[in-house]
DNA sequence: GTTCATGATCAAAACGACTTGCGTAGGTGG
DNA sequence: CCACCTACGCAAGTCGTTTTGATCATGAAC
């Protein structure tokens, strides 16, 4: 079943059908509404691959992340699935684990779809895929990378705001030792939230120690491997920021596991603010990055790219802030 | 850039070029390796849609499911895509947030987008979404719905081997008053759930107090809802078998807040063995769903409706477990 | 009653990949 | 030297929708 036959029942010519469906004014009510009854009665359903080829665009943007598992993600897709739904765009969702040859199939993929952009928020970015996506005048839009082109847009997060009230808190409650947990090693993202840490606590007036400074690998075992290490030290941190709430989560285990409690023994703050944070014990102190803003602000960046592929795309950024639960508090006074 | 300018460039015909790309054994190895120099050298990627518009298939899957934010979905979802991966087929995700409205939207996005078939995951399955797609030609596997026809399969989930462990375990510990906090009311899926629960008890010899079956909502909030309302009781369960993890967790949580412990006070079990159920604290006995097998099950099943989606589905089915963490335990003698 | 304007509708071309039947240029074997 | 085969070119047609320049109908104006 096609438009054409569409068109012979209603007594009109495809292009009339095809006017009606698009809702252009040149149609005589009197006919559209003998056309959408025809439509309603068969249920048709217009064949998208045609609209694609035709028109050039699918109105579907493709969305990369490295790894639904984190609970971050499903709780960012949400979001941008539901501002996606409401303008009738479609989303081309692939994971890459985090290996760089899913990332490669993968973005092939989406061109082979004919997206109309694509929102990359993969950690392990490569120049590669994303020339790829360049060359084909498919707009990206990226997180956290701080670089912008011709059809290339960015969204940072502005962790330094964040994290300047997590080491305002802690030092409030009298913490002088702030250890950090990163995540993979080499990963930009990676160092702009250590960067953040670090002139978060240059700024408080306190020093940053080394020794204190660890990497994960943004899952809850990177935390857990990270904490065993900082726990074998004679001369430990009271407090102890996480890249984010996956990897705190990890460090309260195996503080747990080791019979210590928190917030008595170390204060831990995680990042992210997932639903879990709220759900472990203690309840976690954790600076909030809002998925539902950053969602929002990757559809801005899309459609706007989307509209000009040729223009040079926008620096968006979202900002963080500290959401005080229960795992943090004074110190053990120890020694 | 289409397949001519490739066929231009490459000094033979576009119909060549389209038998390299497809692998027929018609071309010389010369020729065919001439052709595939210049498809790299341009980064040549096909249009998809017109390759769909022509065969009528788009080498792509619909996955429908309600909640992302559950992370049993994710995990599926992960193992469900990488069985994809390795077969060249996309995925088109969508939820439905449990709204009707969200339903039949997604199910014309997926009509319109070709999809070779359907995965639907949803809880809310009513009948008029799946004859739309039936009466496209759309293959559809369903979770748990038991019912197959033409077009249509079933991935049924064998509650009851699981539950018949679960409380055969209880009973060893010496409990014999075990409570049920179930799913959404209404919903097929809790409907089985409960059923088995009822099953499983009846076969152990043990009775059913219809006071301490109660509902929830496959959410934490469900399961605390439902807990506080069994501490109300005069008469209380010693252990309780939930519908899913999220609900055992939200058990947890407010037994945790009235100052009691579990098992001590209460054994709890889950449904799914989500990761998270082996993060809360005490870890989560709970009754195992083999995401990667359900998964396996599915592909499978949309595979084989696509192959010939006028045959008549089939009835898979996939068995679930107990995995006994630390959530049970001899009730204390109370009274 | 003819002319014109305007709005509604039509027919045909275009989008890009793929197929196919037929034609032909080379090379090989007898 | 003829027959045969292989590897390709060529050209036309397909999929379903959208868009275009062209045409038709209707009514108003003269």
């Amino acid at each position: 079943m096609d438009m054409r036959d569409i068109a012979k029942l209603a007594g009109v010519s495809s292009a009339t059908v095809s006017r009606v469906i698009n809702g252009s004014n040149l149609v005589r009510p009197g006919t559209a509404e003998r056309v959408r009854r025809v439509i309603d009665e068969l249920k048709f359903v217009p064949n998208g691959s045609a609209t694609t080829l035709k028109y050039g665009r699918s109105s579907s943007y493709g969305l990369i992340i490295p790894d639904i598992t984190n609970p971050f993600f499903p709780e960012f897709i949400r979001s941008f699935e539901a501002i996606l739904v409401g303008k009738n765009q479609d989303m081309l969702m692939a994971t890459t684990d985090f290996h760089a040859s899913r990332m490669q199939q993968t973005i092939h993929r989406m061109l082979v779809r004919q997206v109309d952009g694509v929102a990359l928020l993969a950690s392990e970015i490569e120049t590669e895929p994303i020339e790829t996506l360049i060359r084909n005048r498919v707009p990206l839009v990226t997180m956290d990378r701080r670089l912008v082109g011709r059809g290339l847009s960015d969204v940072s997060i502005h962790y330094v705001s964040g994290m300047i009230q997590a080491v305002e808190h802690l030092k409030q409650l009298r913490h002088r030792k702030i250890g950090y947990i990163g995540g993979s090693a080499g990963l930009t993202i990676s160092d702009h939230r250590e960067q953040a840490f670090v002139k978060a606590v240059g700024r408080a007036g306190l020093k940053v120690d080394p020794n204190f400074v660890r990497v994960g690998n943004y899952r809850i075992s990177g935390g857990e491997t990270a904490m065993v290490e900082l726990l074998e030290m004679k001369d430990q941190p009271t407090a102890i920021i996480a890249a984010n709430d996956l990897t705190a989560i990890g460090a309260l285990r195996v503080i747990h596991r080791e019979g210590l409690s928190v917030p008595q023994d170390f204060s831990i703050v995680g990042f992210d603010d997932i639903e879990l944070s709220d759900i472990v014990y203690p309840p976690l102190t954790t600076i909030r990055l809002p998925r539902h803003e950053l969602a929002e602000a990757f559809v801005m960046a899309l459609e706007s790219s989307a509209k000009d592929p040729h223009a040079v795309g926008k620096q968006y950024s979202v900002r963080t802030s500290l959401v005080v639960r229960s795992s943090t508090g004074p110190p053990r006074r120890r020694k």
